[in-house]
DNA sequence: TTCAATGCAAAAGTTTTGCACCTCT
DNA sequence: AGAGGTGCAAAACTTTTGCATTGAA
């Protein structure tokens, strides 16, 4: 706890026990959740904690780098505490995010042997496909 | 004309004007439109078109392999008729997104020393920075 | 003729905003 | 004390849905 408020003074924001909740849950988390659900999860230890700011410090937390946003296609944006541009995988079946460990599919741009004339900030890959759990269970219920 | 026709017809679906419009906007585009834009530029030449009927056109297209969605993190998603798995580019300063071709960063999961305990059906590869038009004007406009 | 597609309007879902009040520093 | 954050409610947006009407086969 005391490192988390260290961590948001550190980047100039005042802290609050909001903001500790929701970088702590990111942190602590791997399952790359989307507002909502980082709200109904915190309503339970934080009950006067609201939607808004759950979005409002997301927002400060993206542009000041202490998360990432992931879009995969779904209605609403997941976060992950992890800043480092990784690729991630997306079960197609169960609807499963993760991470993805894997330097061959890191950094990519960074390995071209030509190099581009778009100058990369940041990539982003995301494998939609079947996890491993998914193919073993190998049942209809996914398509 | 008639060789879209063909196209939805192949495809089991019924042809109308609609779909069409739909179809051929994107064939020839290389703007990756959402479905609003979508809507607005057909509306010029097809003015009793609805904004439902584009969604729901997009969506059957979709799910037959004639269109291909793509989120790069705006509140919209993003439609492109070249549905072949390939690597986009998002400029961060003039928002325009456009197909990279680049054998290097395309069928990436195939290339793999060690395959993955992931089944890949499908990868997204998303490069955001800044394109070559942006890199010269290298305005402050920018950031 | 028949079944599916369209257009409209309303609904649903996500995210943003305005503002009064509260809380960190 | 003061700047900034929070919570609430309303608004703004994107996308979906229900249903009567229209149109393709």
């Amino acid at each position: 706890m005391k490192e988390t408020a260290q961590v948001l003074r550190e980047k100039g924001l005042k802290v609050t026990p909001q903001r500790i909740a929701v970088y702590n849950m990111l942190l602590h988390t791997q399952s790359h959740p989307n507002a909502e659900t980082i709200y109904r999860t915190l309503e339970v230890t934080n009950p006067t904690m609201s939607l808004a700011t759950v979005y409002k410090t997301l927002d400060y937390f993206k542009q000041l780098g202490l998360v990432q946003e992931l879009n995969v296609g779904e209605g609403s944006a997941r976060y992950d505490a992890v800043v480092r541009c990784h690729p991630h995988t997306v079960c197609t079946c169960c609807g499963s995010v993760s991470d993805l460990e894997n330097d061959e599919l890191t950094n990519l741009h960074q390995k071209l042997s030509t190099p581009l004339d778009f100058q990369v900030e940041c990539e982003q890959l995301i494998l939609y496909g079947k996890c491993a759990k998914c193919q073993m269970a190998e049942q209809e219920a996914c398509e």
